[in-house]
Formats: C-alpha cells, sequence, structure tokens
DNA sequence: GACTATACGGAGACAGTCTCCGGTTTGTCA
DNA sequence: TGACAAACCGGAGACTGTCTCCGTATAGTC
C-alpha cells in the first residue's frame, strides 16, 4: 500500500542515494521546525548539497514534502486497515477522522500544500494522500451502513471538513485536546 | 461601528487621495482576480504609481486587504444589527455564519490571510475582523439562550470553525450551496 | 587503469518584497 | 500672483527565495 513518490527504473547511484536521505531527512526537520514553506535552498544547503542536487532530486515543493512523509503516511495507512476490521464502525470513524487530522498536522502548513496538492492532477503529494481520501470512503461507508452516521454525508465533505478542522488547529497552534473538541463539535452537531 | 484602517490625523493632500483610491480600488479587483496573494507592485503598477508610493499608504499587504475590505465589512456589520434583533435568535446564527463565511471568501486566499492577521497583534486587518468575532460571540449568546444550539460551544471555535468552512470552500471553489451543505452538516452534526 | 554514464553544485536569471532619497507637487501665505 | 515649506512621488536597487544551466567530478564497469 506504501506509494513510491518517483519511479526508479534504476537504483540509484551510491553518492545520489547518500545525497538523495540526507536531503529528505533535512526537510522532514526543517518542515516539523517551520513548515512546508521553509526555503529550499535552506534545506539543500543544510544537506550538505548545491541547490541543483535538490531539484534533480524534487523537482518541486510537492516531490520533497511527499517524500518526507512517505513513512508516517506507510504507518498511517497500515493502522487503518485495523480499524476497517473493527466492530464497531462509527467508533473506528471518529477514531479515524482525529488521526487524519493529526496527521495533516504533521508540519505546519500541511493542510494548504494538501489542498493545493488535490487541485494539481500531477502533483505526488496528491497521489500520496489520495489513498487518505479512500481510506476515509471505506470507513465512513461501514459506519453509515452501521446507522452510526448519517446516510447523507459525502465522503468528500468529510474529508475536505477534516482537512479544514487541520487547517483551523494549525492557523490556531491548537493542542490534541482542542482538536479533539472542535472534531467532537462537527460529529455531533452544533444543535 | 465602521472601523478606520489608518488614523488620518489630517486629510489627505489632493494628489495622495487620488493615488489611496485608485491603490485601493485596483486592489480589490486584483484580489478578487487572482486572490490575497497578487503581487503588490502589480497593483502599484496598474494603478499607476510606483512601489514607494503604494508601501508608503499601506506599509503590508494586510493593511491593503484590509483597506479593499472596508466597504463590504461595513455593510456585514450593518446587516448583523438586524439579525442581533431577531425573534428566532437560532436562525438568526445560522443564516449570520452562512453570511460570514461567504464574506471570508470575498477574495481567494482571504481565510488565510485573516487566520494570519489573528496572530499578529498589530494587523489592522485584525482589527477590521474582530467586530466579525464579536458579532458571532453576541448571536452565539443569544441562540444558546434560547436552547437552539448547544451551550458547550464557544465563540472562538465557532469563528474558527466557520474560517476553515471558508477555507476549505476557498480551496475547493465551492459553489454558495456547496458552502450551504458544509454548513448544515456542522450544525446538525456528523451523526 | 581507463572510460562512460551518472551525478554534483555553484553561478546566475528571474520574480517578488520593500526602502531610500533626489526630485516634484500641493496648499498656503504674503 | 509668486514663492516657500511640507507633503508626496516613484524609480533605482538591495535583498530573498525559486529554479536552471552546464562545466566539473565521481561511481561503477570492463
Amino acid at each position: 500500500m506504501g506509494t513510491t513518490t518517483t519511479a526508479p527504473t534504476r537504483p540509484l547511484r551510491a553518492d545520489a542515494k547518500r545525497n538523495y536521505d540526507a536531503i529528505v531527512r533535512v526537510a522532514s526537520e526543517a518542515f516539523s521546525a517551520n513548515g512546508t514553506q521553509t526555503s529550499l535552498d535552506d534545506i539543500a544547503c543544510k544537506a550538505g548539497v548545491g541547490p541543483g542536487t535538490l531539484y534533480r532530486h524534487f523537482p518541486n515543493r510537492d516531490c520533497l514534502i511527499a517524500a518526507a512523509l512517505h513513512d508516517s503516511l506507510g504507518e498511517l495507512e497500515r493502522a487503518s486497515e485495523h480499524l476497517a476490521a473493527s466492530d464497531d464502525p462509527g467508533a473506528a470513524l471518529e477514531t479515524w477522522l482525529f488521526q487524519l487530522a493529526t496527521h495533516l498536522r504533521t508540519y505546519g502548513g500541511l493542510p494548504d500544500s494538501v489542498a493545493q496538492a488535490f487541485r494539481t492532477e500531477s502533483s505526488p503529494l496528491r497521489t500520496s494522500c489520495v489513498p487518505l481520501r479512500t481510506i476515509t470512503a471505506t470507513l465512513l461507508e461501514r459506519a453509515q451502513q452501521a446507522g452510526a452516521v448519517r446516510a447523507d454525508a459525502s465522503a468528500g465533505d468529510v474529508f475536505a471538513l477534516i482537512s479544514s478542522l487541520a487547517w483551523a488547529a494549525d492557523q490556531r497552534g491548537d493542542s490534541d485536546d482542542d482538536l479533539r473538541r472542535m472534531l467532537a463539535l462537527i460529529t455531533t452537531g452544533l444543535r
């Protein structure tokens, strides 16, 4: 289920792989510290490579974000398999929505990056995140079949709602508890 | 209730006022067409002034956005007074939330600009938008007293929720109907 | 050890932000 | 009306970040 960000037809040369790994590692740290809008030249510099090397491996910011997220995304997807097998689809969905929102907060600015990626056909970040939408759709459907969630809620809307929740939490610098409270507000409604 | 973006101790000179107005007019058009991230030098150029003139009147982007929004914001505030006098506080709140979300979509990227402004103590855009939060608090309280809305929802959370809704709608290019549907999802809850 | 495909990385083009300051214009007062 | 000071203009350019080009270096192979 792990998605590859690039399609390496042949293995990278030793020095190339070394640089690739260094860039991804540094990028992940930099994104964590300063958000997805961190200067890419800065990342290249800190990784000990020239900008040309960074842009050869990652033609644009989305590629680098996707690569930096690769591992944690895989974990999230694996965890979701467990939820899909739960015998309480309503609770499973709620757990998933929280995990999803939390994941979208891995880096500052990530909700924006992901939303923009979904508007760009060829974005590798979009490719990486499509499974998240699919999982949401699956778990939502199960919850609806179990009668735990209203039937007229669409997966697209729910995914957008959770993305926007992550965005708000990101903007306000919310804690996990804040996020949970806001999520509860959505699931149970204002009324 | 109209908020002033700058405090003109004395009236502007004729040429200064001419330029000021031209910049605001062009900026409003440019923000409508290309979002709040439009190049400011571009706006200056289209308004027929140099960048120095633009930055003297509007030291940063937020100042210009606030000025461009000034009129429509005043209208929105006036309309809210009517809602505050409604004898159906629940419906009044819902109407307000929709108007608020719609207003936050005046320009592409506006939800981001506003959210960032709220994190910047001195931002004039923040000053412009504080009344929106106040109005939301007032109408929410009335709806809660009328029993139309759960009592544990805070004004801060509701404002954040509506901002994030506007953000999502902005990102997806949603229609008003889409926005209304998403808002209904929030007010009535997923369950 | 030599050769070639692969990869490196710095110089620099380009775009956007924002400032500084020499020159111009407006409003005022005689 | 003419002259003067305060107010204002706007272009040149410093600065930052993005992204590319291409001469140079290196890994892998024979």
